[in-house]
DNA sequence: CAGTCAAGAAAAATCGATATTATTGGGAGG
DNA sequence: CCTCCCAATAATATCGATTTTTCTTGACTG
């Protein structure tokens, strides 16, 4: 007849998983500085749970590379440094190229539709007003860019890097200053080449994208 | 008085991390077979081992994706598909593609000497005789092609890459046959071009290598 | 007869305590 | 004064038991 369970508890998730976004979101914003040594004990205050779920939390941050694991010696934020930044922009731009022009070449109604809403999302939000809203939405319209590639590894790749470059982000620039670039053009561009499904251009202005936000952040990144 | 730890014994893994290497290697050869429930109860006995040990080894299992983790129901081996081997195939072609290119154009003295050593332990094993030693030269092996690309995060793909496609040479075929190819010849004649400084061959050759993988495994994989 | 629901069973998740291992600081010997 | 070794300390890793949550089954209702 109806609903069984609508409100009052949607699945609540478990205390694992709980800190599993806590931790990764601390250490996406740089709460949880670079290289620093997570102990089990202070991290299980923090979070108000036991150590078993803050441990498992860590071995599943490993796998995004944000977690360092030393047997026997604990788990520390996985380090920050230009050169890993460089790689990790160099490895997006081929495979994001890659997915992107897949993705484009396999266009559908559906997938035009769930991209424009996808940057229309993302216009709506002020980033000065809602970080966390505003980067959760552009890296709905990111993914959603790759998405029609239909290559969850290529996927799941392309996802871990784009955290992977956030953090960069975070660390460049605490404010999350865009500077003088006009971001807002960028994304317009790349949509529309793939509305247009011109996948040629879509990936130049997505690679233009990268390298302007390589440039940008690697003058602020000098001090690391 | 109290013996504390007679030297001799080097360094005993925690059981985490023999968890892992054992669960890793079931899962890898098929003894686990794709898609089966991993009930933590089961591999607890199996391990001789505690809960937590068994949790964490398959949260980090997580990160290969050799493992899926379903929250709050518990794990998974990762299922396999013709589908998910194509897309490991192409992704593999494109990124050792990509490292082997930047590992040559680094080359030294010392990488190249390395490469021959590989080369000559992968050789000397007999796949028949010993398929577990054989495994990790041929592992050593393609690795050390790439190695020199020093691009930490590329290298790491790769090496995940790797392990996700021979799972499924376990699963195409028990006893491993080659069938009628020449892979020995295959493996030198990217040796040779790597050793003597031409990217482009070796890359050439290594595709190569990956096309009849790919094709031979195909005929084999038809049956999932 | 199909669908619903609840009790029981099974499994996952978590906790609290303990065993193990690394780290640190201080003192003896060189 | 420095180095090396050892005890004290801190942190990690692991265990065993308990708490939730999911899954199964079978009786009941419409």
């Amino acid at each position: 007849m109806n609903i069984q369970k609508p409100a009052a508890s949607p699945n609540e998730p478990s205390a694992t998983q709980a800190a599993y976004l806590l931790l990764r979101k601390m250490i996406l914003t740089g709460e949880l500085p670079a290289g620093e040594k997570l102990k089990i004990e202070r991290l299980r205050s923090l979070l108000g749970t036991g150590a078993s779920p803050v441990r498992e939390a860590l071995s599943l941050l490993t796998s995004d590379m944000l977690v360092e694991r030393i047997d026997q010696r604990g788990f520390r934020a996985a380090p920050a440094s230009l050169k890993n930044f460089q790689e990790i922009l160099s490895l997006r731009c081929t495979m994001e190229d890659m997915a992107l022009r897949q993705s484009i070449e396999r266009a559908t109604a559906e997938w035009e539709e769930e991209l424009v809403l996808a940057h229309h999302r993302m216009q709506k939000t002020n980033r000065q007003d809602d970080v966390q809203g505003f980067e959760e939405a552009h890296k709905a319209f990111h993914m959603q860019l790759l998405i029609n590639a239909d290559a969850p590894v290529l996927l799941r790749f392309c996802s871990q890097l784009y955290d992977l470059n956030i953090r960069y982000r975070f660390l460049a620039a605490e404010g999350g200053d865009y500077g003088k670039r006009d971001t807002a053009a960028e994304h317009r561009s790349i949509l529309d080449a793939a509305v247009r499904g011109d996948a040629q251009a879509a990936a130049v202005a997505l690679q233009c994208h990268y390298e302007q936000t390589g440039k940008y952040l690697e003058e602020a990144l000098v001090a690391l």
